[in-house]
RNA sequence: GGCGGCAUAGCCAAGUGGUAAGGCAACGGAUUGCAAAUCCGUUAUCCCCCGGUUCGAAUCCGGGUGCCGCCUCCA
C-alpha cells in the first residue's frame, strides 16, 4: 500500500519513497533534557510513534533514531552575555552538575515515554557524546565558504546558502525586514546562526580549532542523524511545527552546505497542542506533566488514546474531560475484545461478513497510509466494535479472525494490554472470595447482602459485571 | 512588520465538489433482582459570516470576523 505523507518542504502530500526500498531512515527531534517532558512534548513522540508504527504495519522496516539534547543552549543565540543556558540553569538551581541534570530527565523521559507505550528508538544518541563530529562539520562549512570565524566564535552566513527560509517559507531579505531579527556586531547578516561558541565559563565544554567552549544547538541533529543512520540523506525527519524555524532551516543549511546533498527526503512537523483552549510551554509553566495525569488517577493509556486520536497535523485541545473520555473509549474496544464469546457452535462467518471485517481492515490501514490519519482510523475501529458486539457468539474460525482484526489495529494503536495493577491494591483472590460470596447472597436471593458486597468491591476499586456466563469484574 | 494554520452538534473530531464518519456525554427503549456491559433509537435541514463559481460546495474562489502558531529556548 501506497504511504503518502505531507512533506512541509513541498508543502504537499507524497509518496513515501525511501533510498533503499522498504526501509525507512527515521531521525526524531528529541527532548531537552533540563526539565520533565510535558503532555506536548508527548504529543509529538506519540505521533512519531504513530508513524513509525503505521509505517511498519505496511511492511516497512523502520530505522528510528531519537536525539538527546543534553548540552546547554543559550536562551537567545547572541553574544556570550546575552544569554542563559538552561542546563547550567537548572544544574545550579538542583546544586548539581549539568551531567547529572540530564541524566536525571533522561530517566523520566523514558520511563514516560515506555508507559504512554512508545516503542523504543534504534538510538538515543547524546549531544555531548558526538561533539567531534560537530566539529568536524564546521571545520568543512568554514572550509567550503559557508561558514566564518569571528573571535572564537563560527557562525554559519545564511547568504551562502539560497535555499535558506525555503523550509519555513521565509526569504533572507523577509527574516531582516521582520523586526525581531537584531543586528549583531559579529555578524555579517542579521540571520547568521552560530555553530560553535567559545567559552570557559560555560560549564560544559570542549576543545575546538576555535577555543574551548560549547557547539550551537543546529548541529547536533546534522551529525547525530547521519553518523547513527548511515547516510547523509535522511528519509524521514519530524519534529514540533516550532522547529521549522529556525531549527530544521539551520540543520538544512549546515547539512547541504557542508555535504552538498539533500539532508533529508521528507520533512514531518506535528502542530501544538492547547491545554485548555490555552497554549503551553515549559517556558510558561502551565504544563501537565505524565506524573500530574497519574496523580489525578488517569491511566498513561488513555493519555496515549487521547493523544493519538487527533491526527499529528491538526492542532488539538487537551482537556481533562478528554483524557477522561479516552479512557471510556479504550475501555469500549477492550470490551469488544473481553466479550467476545467463541462457541463452536456457533455459525460460521458468512462470506459478507468476513467481507465487511476484511473492508474494515483495509480501511483502517487506508486511512493511516493517507498521512497518519488516526481519526479516520479509529472511525474503523469503532465500526468494528459495534459489529463484535451485535453479532453473539463466534465460532472458532470466526474468534481468530476477529481477534486477529484487533490485533492488527493494535499494532498501531496498542491499547488493549493491560497494565499490571498498581501496587497496594486487594489481591485477586480476595477479591474472588467477595466475588463468590456476593453469588451465595445472590442465589439465596438475599440482594441486599448481594449490593451490600458489591458496595464493598467498588470501594476496592473492582467493577463487578453479572454475564450470562457468571459474574466477571476488572479493576477500575 | 514577515510567514503559516484553524473555524463542523454540549465536548473531541473525520470528511477537500455529490448531498454531514466515529468517540465521549445526554435522553428514550430492550436486557438486568438492581446494576454494569451490550444492542436499538434520538441529538448539526446543516458545517463562523457575506458574496461568487457550479446542475450541485462544509469542501473551490473573493471579502470579512474570530482564534492560534512561528519569526527568541520550546513538540
Amino acid at each position: 500500500m501506497k504511504v503518502r505523507l505531507f512533506d512541509s518542504l513541498t508543502r504537499s502530500l507524497r509518496d513515501l519513497e525511501t533510498a533503499e526500498p522498504g526501509v525507512v531512515r527515521m531521525y526524531a527531534c528529541g527532548p531537552t533534557v533540563y526539565l520533565p517532558a510535558h503532555i506536548g512534548n508527548f504529543r509529538a513522540n506519540v505521533c512519531w510513534d504513530v508513524v513509525r508504527r503505521t509505517l511498519e504495519l505496511l511492511g516497512w522496516r523502520v530505522r528510528k533514531v531519537m536525539n538527546i539534547t543534553d548540552v546547554g543552549h543559550l536562551t537567545r543565540d547572541d553574544t556570550a552575555d546575552g544569554g542563559e543556558d538552561k542546563m547550567e540553569v537548572t544544574a545550579r538551581k538542583e546544586g548539581v552538575d549539568p551531567l547529572a541534570v540530564a541524566q536525571r530527565y533522561i530517566d523520566r523521559f523514558h520511563a514516560d515515554r515506555r508507559a504512554l507505550r512508545i516503542l523504543d528508538a534504534e538510538a538515543y544518541p547524546r549531544a555531548t557524546e558526538h561533539v567531534p563530529g560537530m566539529i568536524a562539520l564546521i571545520e568543512r562549512l568554514v572550509a567550503r565558504g559557508h561558514a566564518y570565524v569571528v573571535g572564537g566564535n563560527v557562525y554559519f552566513e545564511v547568504a551562502t546558502f539560497p535555499a535558506y527560509g525555503r523550509l519555513s517559507g521565509n526569504s533572507v531579505d523577509a527574516l531582516v525586514a521582520g523586526a525581531r531579527v537584531e543586528p549583531h556586531p559579529d555578524k555579517r547578516h542579521p540571520a547568521d546562526f552560530a555553530l560553535w561558541k567559545t567559552d570557559p565559563s560555560h560549564l560544559q565544554q570542549w576543545d575546538s580549532p576555535w577555543g574551548r567552549g560549547f557547539p550551537g544547538w543546529h548541529i547536533e541533529c546534522s551529525v547525530m542523524s547521519v553518523e547513527l543512520l548511515g547516510t547523509e540523506t535522511l528519509d524521514l525527519h519530524t519534529g514540533g511545527e516550532d522547529h521549522l524555524f529556525p531549527h530544521h532551516e539551520c540543520e538544512i543549511a549546515q547539512s547541504e552546505g557542508g555535504r552538498g546533498v539533500p539532508f533529508s527526503r521528507f520533512w514531518l512537523h506535528n502542530r501544538f497542542m492547547n491545554v485548555e483552549g490555552r497554549r503551553m510551554g515549559k517556558s510558561l509553566g502551565n504544563y501537565w506533566t505524565l506524573d500530574d495525569l497519574v496523580a489525578k488517577g488517569f491511566d498513561p493509556v488513555a493519555v496515549r488514546y487521547l493523544l493519538l486520536s487527533v491526527q499529528y497535523r491538526q492542532p488539538m485541545n487537551f482537556t481533562l474531560e478528554g483524557v477522561a473520555g479516552a479512557k471510556a473509549s479504550v475501555d469500549r474496544i477492550r470490551g469488544a475484545v473481553r466479550n467476545l464469546v467463541e462457541d463452536p457452535g456457533a455459525p460460521p462467518l458468512a462470506p459478507a461478513e468476513a467481507g465487511e471485517f476484511d473492508a474494515l481492515e483495509e480501511g483502517f490501514r487506508a486511512a493511516l497510509a493517507e498521512d497518519f490519519n488516526t481519526s479516520a482510523a479509529l472511525g474503523k475501529v469503532f465500526d468494528a466494535v459495534r459489529k463484535v458486539n451485535a453479532r453473539g457468539p463466534f465460532d472458532p474460525a470466526g474468534a481468530a479472525r476477529v481477534r486477529a482484526l484487533f490485533g492488527t489495529f493494535d499494532r498501531v494503536l496498542d491499547v488493549l494490554r493491560e497494565d499490571a495493577p498498581r501496587a497496594g491494591g486487594a489481591p485477586d483472590s480476595a477479591i474472588d472470595a467477595l466475588v463468590a460470596e456476593r453469588q451465595e447472597a445472590r442465589r439465596a436471593r438475599d440482594f441486599a447482602r448481594a449490593d451490600a458486597l458489591r458496595k464493598r468491591l467498588d470501594d476496592l476499586g473492582v467493577v463487578l459485571e453479572d454475564t450470562p456466563r457468571g459474574p466477571r469484574w476488572t479493576r477500575r
